[in-house]
DNA sequence: CTGAAAGCGCTTACAG
DNA sequence: CTGAAAGCGCTTACAG
């Protein structure tokens, strides 16, 4: 590989041209008093003229900022390659910070516990300024860990506990109404809600506020527990799908896409029509359900946006904010082909 | 946001307790030459027992070496999100950077030109040791740009020019054998191939290869352009389906998931059985293919595999090495249920 | 408004 | 084998 030594234009460089102190120079780039308006235009142009970009490191060093936020996503690659919430997600972070000229350093670990130690050096390294925190646990271990570091940090969560770490809250409550009324309306008495695994907090909030609200409206609920994958699906719904007639669902809600793929696939393979004796809904929209057939209703979340609320939250807490709480808006449900009278 | 000062451990409070000079700790640190065992060990043991983890600014700015390699997708976030193949991709990076310690910057753009730019400031900036590179276009304006800045990087490819830039090539050839003998020996003749758009290289590599190994098979080969998208496979299928008995292919190559699952609706829509009518192949795998009924024969190319090798020969080229090509293994075919007898 | 200087936390010749 | 010192490219009080 012939490749040239790139010869970095630097702040000296802009000084020496026009003979002024490397000081002054930084004051013009950064927008700071101390240089008069003709100083700064003059280096602002040969900067431009120049191509002068700062060196990354050297500005964190001596400013200790990064304009780098971190994630690190600790799931089985199976499911988040077949999801599209993450690619999504990241998107959203992406549209943020595109417009704030920052960066994202991204790690993926998969789910072998090698995502706290990523934190731990990130933060001891600087190579980060604060992180964006997905899938909280019980005792979620990265809280504690992050805050005694005093890293800034962002958990996407549907709980609104105060331990003084931002928090991007979901209200899982006015999803669960939205679905819930859906499927009153069209009479449904008997529902069942497969979730993802209820170590994540979010899932367990949605399994209670399932149940609490759709008791309230008179409605028979039932709770499974699935893994998000496809077989997972695929067995919770067999299984009930095949209870006796009186007490078989009449409408299932669905953790995940994957899950409602199986769920669909399980009713046709066991003869069950689609919407016509079940109904069902995806908790997250999909090309999945998208292209299922009949077609999926399902929710949309607008991950994308909560995605640069989250960002955004983050960018704003790094620049000294003290608002730790933001709720993000409630989505919209697409009623498309699984859902019908009971 | 009650944030506590991170103290930073640094090689100066360790050269200060154990009374020795920075450079001596540093060297330790680094494994080089020019201290003691013995210095060498009661520098690692209490680096450890202090939780030290070196400066990345400082390490960078210092050695010139970021341990961070960059990744921008100039991509519809449309298709990204629904494709499934740039998250396996991301997955198949971090696996080589879990162990190599390496960390990925990303940055992804949308369709609007901005990439370049990224390209520009990382590099400038000394943000990321190397790039990878994916979607090559004709007269890539992003290897001219990295070779003239010194910037080591890597396009996963079909092409073998030599430029002088690191690329992991695709041989399409192989790829287009496995798939047209699987079909020749299903005494498929005529055989169609919507390809995705063809201002990328790999796409074109792609067409040129099924006309002309189709051709010596004494197939009647017939290539019309995609744009990835569902709509796009569902108007080109349409198209192709509706064509006079005699002309009308009996087999569609399909050039991702989500074009092949439109063409496998529209020729239900269309009453066109498969596989008794109608063969079609995938040229990517994924959940799509696996959800869809009849299940979809695809190409499984290792992407994980593939991205990996990708990142260990840009490793290698910001280490020094002058071996600038390298070839991925063919994929397998999986043989599910859209392919049957012509 | 402007400049000289110290400092961020490392690495790396260069002497001893 | 070990230490003192310069340097990487910025930022930021501190004087003028």
């Amino acid at each position: 590989m012939s490749i040239a030594r790139p010869e970095r234009v630097t702040i000296s460089d802009i000084a020496r041209r026009l003979d002024i102190s490397k000081a002054s120079v930084s004051y013009a780039l950064n927008g700071r008093p101390g240089v008069s308006a003709q100083t700064r235009a003059r280096v602002l142009d040969l900067a431009e003229e120049l191509g002068f970009h700062p060196s990354s490191a050297a500005v964190a060093l001596s400013a200790a900022r990064t304009g780098t936020i971190g994630i690190v996503i600790a799931r089985d690659p199976q499911v988040i390659t077949a999801e599209g919430f993450y690619m999504r997600t990241l998107f959203g972070v992406e549209q943020f910070l595109n417009d704030a000229d920052g960066s994202l350093l991204l790690r993926l670990t998969g789910e072998n516990g090698e995502d706290l130690d990523v934190y731990r050096r990130w933060a001891r390294q600087g190579r980060v300024d604060g992180f964006i925190l997905y899938d909280e646990h019980d005792d979620d271990p990265r809280v504690p860990l992050l805050l005694s570091m005093g890293m800034p940090a962002v958990m996407v969560t549907s709980s609104p506990i105060d331990d003084h770490i931002g928090r991007l809250i979901t209200p899982e409550v006015e999803t669960v109404t939205v679905m819930l009324d859906h499927l009153k309306s069209l009479g449904h008495k008997r529902i069942a809600h497969i979730s993802g695994p209820t170590t994540y907090i979010h899932e367990r909030v949605r399994a209670q506020m399932m149940t609490t609200e759709g008791n309230r409206r008179g409605m028979r609920m039932r709770h499974v527990e699935g893994t998000y994958s496809y077989e997972s699906g695929a067995t919770e719904a067999h299984r009930l799908l095949t209870l006796s007639a009186r007490t078989r669902p009449t409408a299932l809600i669905v953790g995940n896409d994957i899950m409602a793929t199986a769920v669909l696939r399980t009713a046709a393979d066991l003869g069950v029509r689609v919407p016509e004796e079940l109904s069902i809904i995806a908790w997250d929209d999909s090309v999945l359900c998208h292209v299922a057939r009949p077609q999926l209703t399902a929710m949309d979340h607008g991950l994308m946006e909560k995605a640069r609320l989250a960002t955004h939250l983050l960018f704003d807490l790094i620049g000294g904010s003290t608002e730790v709480h933001r709720y993000s808006p409630v989505g919209t449900l697409l009623v498309r082909e699984t859902t019908g009278p009971a």
